[in-house]
DNA sequence: AATGAATGAGGTTTCATTCAT
DNA sequence: AATGAATGAAACCTCATTCAT
């Protein structure tokens, strides 16, 4: 009764760069990853088919949520008959694990953008990397409320894979801006931990936002990262 | 199909303290506002059976979540007939407000418990509240968590009573306190502000701790703590 | 993929007598050992509905099969909703138990009726039974012939329970009928072999019965009894 | 609802051997007049494919009967595709008649091999066809089994063919040879009744086996050999 | 006040068959 | 001749809510 998936992934060993230098090239690979099963025999036509699912699902999806959304109103969203949208996929769960392998594409291919990674100074760099991340998830709020109030009604397989890739690309990518801070008395603990509450104080606004939406967003992006960067114990720019 | 209820709830003109001094006693009382319509006569026995239910729903909410868990589950766990449930709420969406109250209620009780209000300083008080605070939410994790994710998926009218309140009394309490400190530069706009994104740290292990679980809770609650505080440019103590 | 069904049965250590006289009424104990979870609380209810559900299945069945017979029709058939239907049965498979069940029944109670049990010699005994049995086969052939046919298409669970049963009532009686022959040379295998022949020819009309249904009835009863009986090597009165 | 099926096979006067001298060739020559309709052009070409389609289809449906059997796992299974499958045959039902066909050529080779047509006296001629049929039914007892408990799953115009092609093979062949053996007072409904219940016995193991699968082949087989001689009234060897 | 049976719309998924390439 | 993507009609089952007792 707790689960309804049948099918498993398949996931071919996913690599998790080991070392201090854990970057975003590393991250994107480690996505690659995790895939879902298809009946479809052309890789491309399913890459191209499953992002048509994903981008009609997300109409529905948050506007409804995932549970009041029917897959009829997926399927119709996405411009396709049901039998061909599960040619794509094999369950409902899928296309929630689709939507939130999107956010994160969407996530590291913004920050790759961004040139992040090309930034010597660990505190600096650290510091972008909030802002930028804290703008996007602004502009993108619907996508990343929906995905962290909604994976959890995933069942067991799904639901591991979701928190596996959490753990291997974003929490892995704060943890290892964090570490290269060296700030005093922070060992591994206290790195994770920080990590975490980064991660987790970036989406304040998707979360959260509604109460202070007569703010402006630019201000909503200095609080968060200055807030962030004062937690740290550094100093704000 | 968006919306399920009919009926709506009776909220004779929940009072808003005015002024600087919001304290705990007038949170429980804009609470007692809130209330869901019953069939039933006496009051109190209204009050005793949700409780019961409430109770009930809790056990099952938790482990399977909000939709996932049936109306019939929820009356076999609070140990009444579907009928006698019907009694004394009027849609499932009554029960998830009344575990969202109960929520609150927990809150503030344990805040009053703590004697938050009496301390004098400012700041002392801005730190007790969200150590007891986040004690008390790593403790009941489960109901955080699932209050807190769970809530958007309630339909209209339950919806603005939820956020009504959390408005009226969480908000309005961190804001108090804020705004007591004198932080220069803060204006209403940051003090609303960082109201809203202490409320939100304090839930953060209920909502993902997971990645953290294996680190003490006391650690968490003092790294929170202290996060928060710093974040507001203050000392930590 | 295999199995649809996730709830089992609830049998309470069904008896299997022991000893050398296993007669009709242990073969109606047996059957009332199994039963069928309903969500219903009167047991006298629930059998009424079954009953009624059986009836009304029945109809449907032996004109379609089971699998070309759908929920809906059953329901529609039995003058019930689907819902209350699924309230005295949970799943598809079930009803196909309640005919199988039905059909035990039937033939515990023909036999019943007939005498069987008060028949001193064993040779008589044997031969008024096969009679008895073949006749109320014909005469009930879409029954015998439906259940004969359908029951190999149920789940796991339910599966086992038919074999079950069927071994604990009507092999176990010819099995009993057979050894109080005492055929020379018959040992338990050979009594436990013919007892599953004799059931297995007792049911020819209904199952390849097509080819001679232009012969009557009578002569079909005489001839397969006299052929069993030859058969074991006995002498046809 | 009932019939799914469109397209009608080609029967051209299946002809019928006159007189008392029906054989094993004549049962040949009956088969190779059922055929499926296919787009194919080389007839040779379809008799390969329809032959790499019963071996694939039996693998699945031995393991998951026809219904719970898809034409994609059939496609699977005889290393075709979907779409080429379907130029060889016309329905599912093509399919469960094409296995059906191989069922009585398999016997029929098998008898022709065995040479019972030289057999000179009719009641050894008899015993060593029982012999040597119920052999091979217990050797591909899947196969006997999956043939005459789905068969009846066929939609009207494939049953009738499917009965058809029993009435003049199996029927015919059975009822020659208990007419060759002149039992006083069997006349013709006497013959086809005897040949009838014959046939039924040959596939007893295949059927219900299940409760005597403890017990060795050769048992079975001499003990439904000898059953069948002395039903008929005749001497075991 | 209390029971639990009844309703019926709606959910996700499967699959035989057709069709464009 | 061959491929496999596309169709769309059911299929089985669940469940919030109402109602007769």
């Amino acid at each position: 009764m707790t689960s309804r998936c049948r099918k498993v992934y398949r996931k071919s060993s996913p690599p998790l760069a080991r070392g201090s230098t854990f970057r975003l090239k590393e991250a994107k690979q480690v996505l690659a990853h995790y895939s879902i099963p298809s009946a479809a025999k052309k890789p491309q036509a399913v890459l191209k088919k499953q992002n048509q699912i994903i981008q009609g699902a997300c109409q529905v999806f948050f506007r409804k949520g995932f549970n009041r959304t029917s897959i009829r109103e997926i399927a119709l969203a996405s411009g396709m008959s049901m039998g061909q949208m599960y040619h794509y996929i094999s369950s409902k769960d899928d296309i929630l694990f689709l939507v939130h392998r999107h956010m994160h594409e969407l996530w590291i291919n913004h920050l790759s953008g961004s040139g992040i990674d090309a930034i010597e100074d660990p505190e600096t760099r650290l510091r972008e990397a909030i802002k930028s991340t804290v703008k996007l998830i602004i502009q993108h709020r619907n996508l990343f409320q929906f995905v962290y109030t909604e994976s959890k009604h995933l069942a067991e397989t799904h639901l591991e894979m979701v928190l596996d890739v959490d753990e291997k690309t974003t929490l892995r990518f704060w943890r290892e801006l964090v570490g290269a801070l060296g700030i005093p008395g922070f060992r591994e603990k206290e790195i994770r931990l920080a990590a975490s509450v980064l991660a987790f104080l970036n989406v304040f606004e998707a979360l959260r936002g509604r109460t202070v939406r007569d703010i402006g967003r630019e201000e909503i992006v200095d609080f968060i990262t200055d807030f962030s960067i004062r937690g740290l114990g550094l100093r704000p720019s």
